[in-house]
DNA sequence: ATAATACTTGACCGATTTGGTCAACGGAGG
DNA sequence: CCTCCGTTGACCAAATCGGTCAAGTATTAT
C-alpha cells in the first residue's frame, strides 16, 4: 500500500512523516498512538492506516528515512573526503542542519529508536542499525591533515572537545524547541572561527 | 500518607524513587503507569498508592525532590563560591556526578517535566520552577577572576565552549546508560586539564 | 498463645484508549 | 448516470489505566 503514499504530494508526505517523528520521539513505540500522528498530520487514522498497512510498518519505514537521509546528506556534502578538520565539521554541521530543518525531530527518535526494546521492532532496528554504521569510517581523525596544528595540541583531545561541544549545542537547540537554522550557522561559525584562532598554527610559527 | 514513604529504608525510598525518574523521563505523564513504576520498583501497585494518594502526588514529589537535590548539592560543593572558573567547573560536575550516580535518571525527567504541558501538572512545575532560578545567578561570569586567562582570549565563547562540552559529555555518558563515576571522574579532569593549559596566562607571560 | 496493629497484595471496577476494519460519503472523469 | 478513488466517522474487541478494597501475612504487644 505504501506507493499511494508515495504518491503524495512532497508536503503532506513530509507532514505524515514529521507527525511520525514527534509523537515516536517523544513515547516508547508501544505508547505512541496512530491517532495522534495522524491528528498531528492533519489526516484521519482510518486514512494513515491506507498508507501503511500497520504501526510496525509506519515505524519502520521512518527508522529507513534516517538512514538513507543521513548517508545520502553525509556523503551530498562531502563531509568524509576533506582533509581540512575545520572544513569538514563545517560541512558535517551543514548536513545536520539540513536534516534538522526539514525533519527537527529526526534526531531524537533515531535516539529513541535504537533504545527500543520492544520485540516487534527492536530486532529489525538493530540490524539495520550495523548496516548504517559500516559506513561511517572508524577513524575520522586518519584523513586529516594535522599539520594545520599549533604545537604541543594534543589532536584527538581537540577533536573530541569540538565534537562534544557540537553536539551539547545541537541538542541545547533541538531542547529549546524552534530550529533556526539561520541562527544556527552563525553560532556556528562562530565557535569555529574561535577554535581556529585557538588551535591553528600562528602564522610565521615553524 | 506520605510519612509512611519517609518511614521506609532509604534504599527502598531510593528504589521507588528512581523507577518514577525512570518511567517519567521515558514517557509522558499521561502515559507513564503507576503500575510500571510499582514494578521497577519491586513492590506492588496497592502498596505504591499507599505510599502516594495518586500519581500526581508522586510526580509533585519527584519534581520538588530534583530542585531540593540541586540546589543542596551545589551549595554543598560551594561552586558558586568560587573565583577561579575551573575549579567553580569541576565542582560543579562533581555535584552533578553525586546526583546522577544516586538518581541516573533524574536529569532527564527534569527535562520532561519542564516540556510537560498536563494541566493536572504543568503549573506547578512552571511556578515552582521560577523559585529554582531564582537561586542560581544569572551571571555567573561576574565573580569569576578573569586576569588569568592568556591574553586574546574571548573569556565568554570560552565559557560556553566549555559549558557545551559538558554538557554534551554529561548528555552521552547519560545516553549510554550505566553511569560510572570514576570513568566520568576520570574524563572530566583529562578535560579540564586540556583546557587550562589551552586557556590559561603561560607562566612568565606579562 | 492470642489479639491488635501495621505492611502488603491480588482481584476487581469503570472509564478510557488502542490498533485496526469497514461501509459509506463525495468529488472527478467518462 | 456510473465508476473510481481519496477520505472519513462510526465501530469493535482487546488492552490499559488510576484507584479501591477486602483479605492475607508479618510483626508486635499483651
Amino acid at each position: 500500500m505504501k506507493e499511494k503514499f508515495f504518491a503524495l504530494p512532497k508536503q503532506k508526505q513530509n507532514a505524515i512523516i514529521n507527525a511520525g517523528y514527534r509523537v515516536f520521539s517523544q513515547n516508547s513505540y508501544k505508547k505512541s498512538p496512530m491517532s495522534e500522528i495522524a491528528g498531528e498530520a492533519g489526516i484521519s487514522k482510518s486514512l494513515l492506516f491506507h498508507y501503511f498497512h500497520n504501526k510496525q510498518e509506519l515505524y519502520l519505514f521512518l527508522w529507513d528515512n534516517c538512514a538513507k537521509l543521513t548517508i545520502k546528506y553525509l556523503t551530498e556534502y562531502k563531509c568524509y573526503e576533506q582533509t581540512d578538520l575545520f572544513e569538514m565539521m563545517y560541512r558535517g554541521m551543514k548536513a545536520k542542519m539540513r536534516i534538522m530543518n526539514q525533519y527537527p525531530n529526526m534526531g531524537s527518535f533515531v535516539i529513541k529508536a535504537f533504545y527500543e526494546r520492544d520485540p516487534e521492532i527492536s530486532l529489525a532496528i538493530q540490524n539495520s542499525y550495523k548496516s548504517y554504521k559500516a559506513f561511517k569510517s572508524d577513524n575520522i581523525l586518519a584523513s586529516i591533515d594535522t599539520t594545520q596544528f599549533a604545537e604541543g595540541i594534543d589532536v584527538k583531545m581537540m577533536y573530541r572537545e569540538m565534537t562534544l561541544a557540537s553536539e551539547g549545542y545541537l541538542w541545547e537547540m533541538q531542547r529549546k524547541g524552534a530550529v533556526d537554522v539561520e541562527k544556527m550557522e552563525k553560532d556556528f561559525t562562530e565557535m569555529l572561527n574561535f577554535w581556529k584562532k585557538l588551535y591553528l598554527r600562528k602564522e610565521g610559527e615553524k
